[in-house]
This record gives C-alpha cells, sequence and structure tokens, in this order.
DNA sequence: AGCCTAATGTGGTCAGACCACTTAAAATGT
DNA sequence: ACATTTTAAGTGGTCTGACCACATTAGGCT
C-alpha cells in the first residue's frame, strides 16, 4: 500500500534511475576512473529490477559517461568521443547533402574559431602556438585540434571534435598537408590579420586538399 | 554447433541490433511516422532476446529516432530534440564556465549563420522573412530557428538547435524583445551589410537582453 | 445504431537463470 | 616458505517467462 508510485511513472524508470545515479556519483565525489556500484547493488538500493538499471546504464554509457568491462564492472569515464558518433554517423552519414553540410560546418566552426582566436589568444600563446608547428610534423587533424583548444570554450571544442569526428567518418581526411602553409597561417594570426588569414584559410589550407 | 557466434561477440549485442534495424528501416524504406515491429516480433526475427532488442531501442530512443508509446507500439519519428539534451543537460550545465560557453558558442554559431544567410540567400527568400517578421509577433527563439533554417545546411542547423535547448535548459532565455530591431537586423542583411549586421546583432539583439 | 465489455496486442518492469570473463583467494606442489 | 595451479566469488551480457498498465479492436448486449 505504500507503492502507490508503481502505477504511471509518468516519467520512464530508466531516466529516473539515471537522475539517482547522476546524484549518487555527485554526492559521492566520484571521479573518472572510479568503480561505480555492480547492476545488481543498484538494483537493490534503487529498488529496480536489474533490466531497468541496464537500461539506464546503456544511456549512460551511450552518453560516454560510463564504461563497462565484463567482469570487472563500471566505471566513471571522462566525457569523451563516444558511441553516439558511431551511431548517429551509421544513420545520417549515407546522405550526399549531409556529407557537403559536414564540410561546410566544419569550415564555419573552424573560422569562427579562427576569429576568436585572433581576436582574444594572447601574443604568448600564439608564438607557443608557433613553435610547435615549427617543430614538429602534425597533421591537419592535430594542428586544428590545437587551433580549436585556443579557444578556450569546451563547448566549441566538443562540437568541432563532433563534427570533425563525422568528417572522418565521412573520410572526408586531410592527409598530405603543405607544411610552409600551416606556418604561415600562424603567423597572420599572430599579425591578427583577420581577413586575410581566412583567406589564406580558404584557399591554401582547405581548398587545396578539398576540391577532390 | 552451428553457434559459433554466441561466444565473445567482440561488439556490444545491442549495437549489432541498432546496425540490424537501421538496415530494416533502410530496406523496408521506413518513413516518420511509420510503425516498427514490436519487441517480441523483433526478438524473433533478429534471435536476440527482449531486453537486448529494448537495450537497442533505448538508444535508438535517445538519439531520438524513434518513439515508443506504451499500449501502442514503437515508431520512427524526426530527428528532434530528444533525451539526449536533457541528460547531458543534468550532468553538465551545473558549471557555470558552461553555461558561458554556451552563450558564447550560440553567439558564434548565430554570427556564422548570419554571414552565410548574407552571403548566400535569395533576395526573395530574405523578403519572405521580412514579411514574416513584419506581420506577426513573434519569439527570439523563433526569429532565429527561421534564421537558421535560411542556411539550408541541415547541420548546422541541428548543431544550433541542440546548443539552443541547452541554453534553454540553462534558462538563458530572452523574453521580451524589440521588434523593430528585428526588423531592422532584416533590412540589414537586405542590404547585405555584414559588418553593420553583426554588430546590430551584438549590440541590439543580443547584449541588451543578454547582461543580466 | 449505440454502448459496454472482453480480448488482444503492445511497451514497461521484474525475477531468476545461465554464460563469459576477471580477480583474488585457496589449494597444491616443490 | 615460495611459486604455481586450481577454485571460488563477483561482474557484466544475455535469455526466458511472467505480470502489469495501457490502447485498440472485436463482440455482444440493449
Amino acid at each position: 500500500m505504500n507503492e502507490l508510485n508503481k502505477s504511471t511513472p509518468s516519467t520512464k524508470l530508466y531516466l529516473e534511475i539515471v537522475e539517482k545515479l547522476r546524484q549518487m556519483i555527485e554526492s559521492d565525489g566520484l571521479v573518472s576512473g572510479d568503480k561505480i556500484p555492480s547492476e545488481r547493488e543498484l538494483s537493490d538500493r534503487l529498488n529496480a529490477g536489474r533490466s531497468s538499471i541496464r537500461e539506464a546504464l546503456r544511456a549512460l554509457e551511450l552518453l560516454g559517461l560510463i564504461e563497462t568491462r565484463r567482469g570487472e564492472g563500471t566505471f566513471i569515464r571522462d566525457y569523451q568521443d563516444h558511441n553516439l558518433i558511431k551511431l548517429l554517423g551509421t544513420f545520417f552519414l549515407q546522405d550526399p547533402k549531409v556529407k557537403q553540410d559536414l564540410a561546410e560546418t566544419k569550415e564555419y566552426l573552424e573560422i569562427s574559431c579562427l576569429r576568436n582566436v585572433i581576436s582574444s589568444t594572447s601574443e604568448q600563446e600564439l608564438q607557443h602556438f608557433l613553435i610547435w608547428a615549427t617543430e614538429q610534423e602534425f597533421s591537419d587533424d592535430e594542428f586544428f585540434t590545437k587551433l580549436v583548444a585556443l579557444n578556450s570554450n569546451f563547448l566549441m571544442e566538443r562540437i568541432w571534435t563532433i563534427v570533425n569526428s563525422y568528417a572522418k567518418a565521412a573520410n572526408q581526411v586531410i592527409e598530405a598537408i603543405e607544411y610552409d602553409s600551416y606556418i604561415r597561417f600562424v603567423h597572420l594570426m599572430i599579425e591578427r590579420n583577420t581577413n586575410q588569414a581566412i583567406s589564406h584559410y580558404l584557399k591554401n589550407i582547405r581548398k587545396i586538399s578539398n576540391n577532390k
């Protein structure tokens, strides 16, 4: 008779469990790498069937918030690339229009980042960037990963990373790169020459490898 | 003896099921609104337990690709706002830095869209937009939804929608708006005056409502 | 015809059972 | 005593069968 909430949960049980897990993680101060209770123990503690617990864990796994290792347990994990990309990819990356949108969007994001970096990043950081680019070989991917990071906008970084993952999944990879172009690119940033940096980006960094 | 694949599936079963469902949806030509087979039937057809089927369906539900209605069935659905946002939101929207990144990223995206609209959208479409903005009341949300749509870049639209959803979840809502400002904004687009449009956006559309 | 009432089908949830795998403890051999 | 092997316990992965709550439909009653 004390179980009047069993009927019409209004919100799906597994979503409630996700919320309870969140609270548990927060209140217990669990961080990346920590182990969370086993599915059976969670089932006991949260008064839910194991299958419901598992549906909640699948959601968290899909979000990349946990990692399950058979025989070992379930662990908190840094938010990072996750199955979302793979899954969404297989569903949407077929359409050629999507591929075009992808390349375009990636360009928009990179230009946005470029503008922001030019207007907000310190001389010192840009010099470090230049040194890094000068001293070793790098891929286009690595170069822009660093550039986007200079933004110090975690969300923007995340979005770019995801879009970039999609682009990679769609085989839009830039293999051979001209280092001089990239060095010149960084110099234009240091000179705070927004317009020329953008046109250099469009003409020399992207278009060359992109016309096929 | 014919079941040699039962051990060490190497990839999780529910992910395989997701892929099979994708193929099924594709080959059957199912579109938004269509009903997919019941969990029990899928369990039969795909030779998997119902719980595994359900884990796969939870994944698709989280991605917003299906919708389940108790007593009725499971239906294909347009990719749209989904639980991901709610879930990720509850996990990450606590941090104030995230909130700031959110507002900033939204601005970047909107400016990117604005630039693109100014350079690529036809006079006619912009006139339609102007008429729409003149003839009825609208919210900031609705205005930018339309603006972003003018981009005709589905991915960009999607990203903006998600970021906007986060922003709403973080209570970054613009309530009272000055219609004249928005009308003037559209006029600047029609005049193809990029710089002034951007500064108008920053000074009059965003900053006013954003300083609290 | 119109209403009411099974009956059926569906997703939602639970409980129990195996399996495969990992780890650590216990037993064994030297 | 030490090292090796074996066993046991714990954990995620999966399946089955059962019941509930809900929506739709078919049948029967008036």
